[in-house]
Parts: C-alpha cells; sequence; structure tokens
DNA sequence: AAATATAATCGTAATATTGCAATATAGATT
DNA sequence: AATCTATATTGCAATATTACGATTATATTT
C-alpha cells in the first residue's frame, strides 16, 4: 500500500511521527547541523554544501518548514530560513518521557 | 528515484536519520508508548492494541529493533520487547544542541 | 505426535519518497 | 524593459514504504 493509516491514531501521535519522519533523512539532518552552526541559510548556501541539485534542496527545506522545524522570512531575493526551537523542545520533551519511564523498569 | 544517497553524509548523520525515519510512523510511536506504560509488550498485545494485522505489527516491531530503539528476548513461546534508553539519549542529546545553538540566535 | 499459540517471513498491491532536468516565478540590477 | 539571481514548481523515473493474506517456523500444551 504505502499509505500510512492515520485515521486510527492520536493527533500527538500523528504530529510527532510527522516531525521525526521530516528528521528522518541525513539531507535534513545535514541542513538542521548548518543551521545549527551557521544560525541561518538562504537555499543556495545548502545548494553549495550538500552534493544535491538545487531543486532536491528546495524540497528538503519545504518539507522542513511544512512541520515547523524552521521557519522562512523573505529577505528581497532570497529566503532566509533558520531553527524553530518550539519542535525541538516538542521532541526533547517526549524523548525524556521516554528515558524516564525506561529508567525505572529494566528489560525483561 | 526514492533512493536516499547515504554515501554522501556523514556516519552520525545517516544514522541519526534512520533512527528518527524509524519512529517517523505513528504507529511506531503508539508502539513506543505502549512500552512507556507497560515496560514491555509481546507482538500480540501490540495486535490487540492498534487496528493493525499482526504481519504489519510485526514488520513495525523489527524496523524499531533494527535501529535499536527496542530489543527483544526470546521467552519461551513469544518474545518480550522493550525500550533501549541508549537511542533516546542519543536523541535527546542532539535536539539539546539545536535547542542551545537556537536560544544563542534569534532567526532573521 | 497432533493440535495450539505466537510471531516471523514471503509475495504482492497501492502509495510515498527521492532526486533531477526543465521550467516558472519574482525580486534586483543594469 | 531586459537581464540576472535566487528559489519554487512540475513532470518524471527509480526505489522505498505500508499493509495484508497466506504461509512458515518454533515452542507449548494436550
Amino acid at each position: 500500500m504505502g499509505i500510512t493509516k492515520s485515521e486510527h491514531f492520536t493527533d500527538h501521535q500523528n504530529e510527532l511521527a510527522n516531525v521525526l519522519k521530516a528528521l528522518g533523512h541525513p539531507a535534513r539532518v545535514a541542513i538542521v547541523e548548518y543551521l545549527i552552526q551557521h544560525k541561518q541559510c538562504i537555499c543556495g548556501d545548502i545548494v553549495n554544501e550538500l552534493p544535491l541539485s538545487q531543486a532536491t534542496i528546495s524540497q528538503h527545506l519545504r518539507e522542513l518548514k511544512q512541520v515547523g522545524i524552521i521557519q522562512g522570512n523573505i529577505e528581497g531575493n532570497s529566503i532566509c530560513y533558520c531553527l524553530n526551537p518550539l519542535v525541538f523542545e516538542q521532541i526533547t520533551k517526549f524523548m525524556g518521557i521516554v528515558i524516564e519511564s525506561v529508567m525505572k523498569n529494566k528489560c525483561c
């Protein structure tokens, strides 16, 4: 099929999964890491950094933006992208709950 | 194409992306949440919990296991699965670095 | 040993993702 | 206004993912 049965899951589960899926590609991890170092970028910066075409980079940026991982502000000719902290706080919170739970009870 | 050009990225980027991709599906988020609450499960528990077939659940469990998110121990007839804290610590560390970076510098 | 219980695997269909060339769009510059 | 620069979009091919029925494998129970 290839189609996820989203309707059977909670909004929270779908939203978290969407964000994590967006981060689940090495090029998009690389883009986030570029933004960690340089704080901001335009599409062309990433095109110069990664061995992927401009069209492909643009697509990856769109996916990251769609789930709120980055935000883009138009600056004249180009678009300035940067990280959105809120999303990462959400993810960290989830991961924290997992870790806390695991620590309390060892595996069978 | 549908094929990720993994060879162009670092091991760290590929590994992190693989773990996040594995968590990037609502059913697999739901499995992790089940494990947070119940500490452990067998395949049949999840089959009873989620509206997906046994074959599909088994596949999702295998994906989670492949990237080290869960571990499975054979217990007679069935297999007991539980969470592996190490992976989540890795993810949290990455997320923490992102947040720290973002806090230092607002967007353009 | 036959029957049952549990879970993995195989085969397959439907759909999604990845990547790129080509093209389109929009602001900046001459 | 013509050109340049930066990026988005479209269309397409190759591959991956999701899901399930059917089957298989293994351990347990009768």
